[in-house]
DNA sequence: TTCTAAAATTGAGTCAATTCAAATTTTAAG
DNA sequence: CTTAAAATTTGAATTGACTCAATTTTAGAA
């Protein structure tokens, strides 16, 4: 009977990260302690260290899922975009963030951003990175339709374009979890802002 | 005689920055140990913390003081700027990061970026904010400078595009330092793609 | 000069993340 | 059904950032 240690390996991972979520959620990422953690997944302080590098890893583990589902909830808008390039890339924008902040609060995403630009090379660190590069791919992508359904013109760099506004909206995003402040409003309008020289040169 | 309290906090301030550098150079953020720091400052540990809140926020002092002078740097070139936009914004660009590198490498860069996310609020963290406001100042400012010399057109909105610039090369340094295989030269030749169309957009 | 309150320094002690050598569990060959 | 090597788990011990009550230094009034 071969695939009981996989099984144990899943069962386990599923334990400590869904013991995190709740604690993350209900204490704060700091409050939270590796052993109540640990005490919740019914497992030692060794195994989580033996999935994970450190505290910050779990987060970033957590938030990487988050990203995931928003980059599924991204597919269907590219599948029917709005017929004008402004509110297409607008529409995708405010997707992402609109659902960026159910289960994730801004210190949560500060505490992920940090651990993955301070350890880009632990597993989920990678992770994290390869989402940013599926979001801009999906920009890229949504201008690349727009281009097909006549509504960018031809010689537009598609790649370069679609880069330039997701370095701009990410780094937003930044700025607004790191500002309390801030609404979600206030950062999208400032992005329609930003945007819309770049937009109205490619519109056909 | 008054001033004498006023001098020996700017010694000590001065002997902590000189002794972290130079440990955080030589050994790297992580192995410099903050009773190390103390000994060579010639100072007790609990000093280093009525300073500083934490070791990142040692760190985020000495690179604000890299940035500073890369503004000082970034002036002469708005003095002077190539009569060219594409031209005029890679040199800014361009010069920003040769100078970046200098005094601190990848590993600094991470460690204080992580830092002034996880703690925006840390006196050192509103610092290290502003200075990337006053970078993507200059960049509008730049902008603005050669709308006044006829290079680009009057109606663009300078504020807009000049922090679309500036985001998208904040951004891509991220990325840089986030990757140890990158160079310089790459990080220029990709900003200078995404730059382009927007560029050609604005110019006149 | 002397004295006192306020400001600053000190470093042993605290706390929580992380490590690692021993113990346990799983696999699969005999 | 053994049995031993390999993989995994365990938690007490380590580590190193950070705290705070006691001590020292400074300012400036008397």
């Amino acid at each position: 009977m071969t695939g009981l240690r996989a099984k144990h390996r899943v069962d386990r991972n599923q334990r400590i990260l869904k013991a995190a979520t709740g604690l993350f959620q209900s204490l704060g990422y700091e409050a939270a302690r590796i052993e109540q953690i640990a005490a919740e997944a019914d497992v030692s302080i060794g195994t989580i260290y033996n999935y994970y590098r450190n505290k910050g890893d779990i987060l970033v583990a957590i938030v990487s899922m988050e990203v995931n589902e928003v980059l599924g909830v991204g597919e269907g808008i590219i599948k029917r975009p709005p017929k004008n390039v402004t509110k297409a890339i607008d529409k995708l924008i405010t997707t992402y963030f609109d659902h960026s902040l159910v289960y994730l609060d801004k210190d949560m995403w500060r505490q992920s951003m940090a651990t993955s630009t301070q350890q880009p090379n632990s597993p989920f660190g990678k992770t994290y990175s390869a989402l940013d590069m599926a979001l801009a791919d999906q920009i890229c992508c949504l201008i690349s339709v727009l281009k097909k359904l006549g509504l960018v013109q031809e010689g537009v760099d598609t790649r370069g374009v679609g880069e330039m506004l997701f370095n701009n909206q990410n780094m937003m995003f930044i700025d607004f979890v790191k500002n309390d402040d801030m609404t979600l409003k206030q950062l999208c309008t400032r992005i329609r802002r930003q945007n819309k020289t770049l937009l109205t040169a490619i519109a056909k």
